[in-house]
DNA sequence: ATAAGGGCACCGC
DNA sequence: CGCGGTGCCCTTA
């Protein structure tokens, strides 16, 4: 059960510290850009705190999006990794980004 | 089994 | 560039 929520908690267990995704990426990752929204939900459901940095997942506009716990919290831990983040947006989004590709290697 | 919601992404105006 | 509407998937009630 909740194997694409497992899967997806993976993908974000493997985002390296100071660096971001966005759902899409995380969903293409798991086979289709579509399960983006499920994606979203899989993090919020409730994943294992700290265990999965659910906070480096971020809109694929570079938005910080949501957080279970409150968007000024996901801001603060993002801030606390080095990541920029200003009026609710990632900065040098891309330079952090990480591709689907990097998800899927291991 | 059905219905509704959600931490989105994409297209069009 | 900004806003709004639509479509997909999964989970929970």
């Amino acid at each position: 059960m909740m194997d694409f929520g497992d899967s997806v908690l993976a993908m974000t267990e493997k985002i390296p510290r100071g660096r971001v995704t966005n759902y899409g990426e995380i969903a293409k990752a798991l086979g289709d850009v579509r399960l983006a929204r499920a994606v979203g939900q899989a993090l919020k459901k409730n994943p294992r705190p700290v265990k999965v940095p659910c906070h480096r997942v971020v809109c694929s506009d570079g938005r910080i999006g949501g957080y279970s716990r409150g968007v000024s919290e996901k801001i603060k831990l993002l801030s606390a990794e080095g990541i920029v983040v200003e009026n609710n947006r990632i900065l040098d989004l891309e330079r952090i980004f990480v591709s689907s590709s990097e998800l899927i290697k291991s």
